[in-house]
DNA sequence: CACCATTTGTTCGTATGTATG
DNA sequence: GCATACATACGAACAAATGGT
């Protein structure tokens, strides 16, 4: 799991693309937990809001819920 | 424009309906710009970041617009 | 019940990049 | 070049919800 800062593509969006291709690759299937946001930012190096963001691309895209104190879920 | 930090609403979502009322109201017709985020930011009191929250919850929404170096606008 | 760890939610202040006119 | 406006990111802090001890 790597992000490129130097992309002209955001880092958010970058991270976005990582998650969105373990989904429809079915490395994370319907029901599994999406890595928590404190362990992503291990992962990528990123600030927490910015792992937020690519979440909430993610949510937007219906491909991802969020429960607060629980965790984020493929849809 | 006033938005309360004690309220259960968070202020980025108290913002977000001060516009949208605005905007259903008329007050913002469509093409009109909305008022910058460096005004918003001094009329509100709140943060850049939280401005462009709220405005991105409009967008997602479908309510405005937005373009990087010009403003953003009703659509 | 209280307490705590984990996880997501929100906001702030700041800095820098990009686009337009 | 400059001013304005939006775009992205960082680090920090605290709140809220959940689940387990």
């Amino acid at each position: 799991m790597h992000v490129d800062h130097d992309s002209a593509v955001p880092p958010y969006l970058q991270l976005a693309e990582i998650l969105r291709k373990r989904i429809e690759s079915g490395e994370l299937s319907s029901g599994a937990r999406v890595p928590s946001i404190t362990y992503l930012m291990q992962e990528t190096g990123l600030a927490r809001n910015t792992v937020r963001r690519a979440i909430e691309v993610l949510v937007s895209e219906g491909l991802v819920t969020v429960r607060q104190g629980w965790g984020t879920f493929v849809a």
